[in-house]
DNA sequence: GTCTATACCCTGATAGAC
DNA sequence: GTCTATCAGGGTATAGAC
């Protein structure tokens, strides 16, 4: 009689195996950027070889894809949960995004590197990292028009520009942060400077 | 009788050559940053041939770091022309920054991506670049102290935060022009950002 | 000071067996 | 689906002539 017990199907084999590789292929990607990581320490924390890698993802680009692909997956869900829970709230939904953030530092680490390498034109995240931003400061612009339409907000400077700025704020905060970690909380630090947008009493 | 015209020294042939090195060089490591930036490439734009290159510069880890001792010259002179110039007016002197940044996108590239890929530990520059952001903060620390204490400054939020937010600002304006230059205006968003360190009256 | 030639390593990707 | 073997290409750095 056959031992079955640790059975797997193919299509669970292959889920597996390629949950692993994304989670390695992040991490990598965090640490190198994408030129300078290597498909072989990928597939090696992947408990794979290249070869076998290459099985799933056929080049290294294509797997990058997929990692940002499965970040905008989690972070868009995230982002709509926190959106929801506090009411489009500007004060408390960056807050929550912020905190959120002081909490995966590789995450923050692989946009960051991303960002940076992705602004040559031949880079393969090129587009996807400037319709990123786009998009990014678009939505923030809304939630900021909206805020000000109900007076929570500040009126006497323009949406654009407060997205900018808050959008500018987040970014830079983080590579404070990743510079010194023990000395810099994003957190802290992001509250005083959304205390500056709320609405001065006339 | 000799022709004797465009004769130069060897010492003057080395200083011209290192200055065509370290111009190339900048130029390169600005667009590919430091790890896929290629010897052969620098030294071509140099007119140079690789081993002619290294001749100059031992490696490429000693070609980096005298590349950002060059700006570090630069800058620092820059920074104390201006400071001077504005008698410490924090409005002014980081006004004027950004506002010749707005000029030199290659700087402003080169230093973003060093600065994302010296996080790691292992990078040649990560020692340089923890001490230059532990040094600008402590800069502005001292710069903000003195207009709070001058009373220009709001006094309601620490010099320490309010050093971070501008570091923080200026950081962040600069990947949002990298991404799209012709359509954030890095001044005038930080101008709006000064206003907000202003002394409110009363 | 600069060159040609070359050593040598690293890396992404392919071929083909199991 | 995963492996071993291997290739092709590119990258830093050195040796040694001029």
């Amino acid at each position: 009689m056959k031992h079955t017990s640790p059975r797997r199907t193919q299509v669970e084999r292959t889920r597996v195996s390629r949950e692993k590789i994304i989670q390695s292929a992040t991490e990598e990607f965090s640490k190198k950027g994408f030129r300078s990581a290597k498909l072989a320490d990928i597939a090696k924390a992947a408990d794979l070889t290249e070869p076998g890698l290459l099985h799933h993802y056929p080049s290294k680009t294509h797997l990058l894809m997929e990692v940002l692909k499965e970040r905008d997956r989690i972070d868009s869900e995230r982002t709509k949960a926190v959106l929801q829970k506090n009411n489009n709230n500007i004060f408390e939904v960056g807050i929550e995004l912020v905190e959120h953030n002081q909490t995966t530092p590789g995450i923050i680490q692989l946009f960051n590197l991303l960002v940076a390498e992705s602004i040559s034109p031949e880079h393969p995240a090129h587009e996807y990292f400037k319709k990123r931003y786009h998009n990014g400061r678009e939505a923030w612009v809304q939630i900021i028009a909206q805020g000000q339409q109900e007076g929570s907000i500040r009126a006497d400077i323009s949406a654009d520009v407060l997205a900018a700025l808050l959008f500018a704020v987040m970014d830079g905060l983080q590579v404070q942060w990743l510079m010194e970690p023990e000395k810099v909380d994003m957190a802290q630090i992001f509250r005083v400077f959304v205390n500056l947008l709320k609405k001065t009493e006339a």
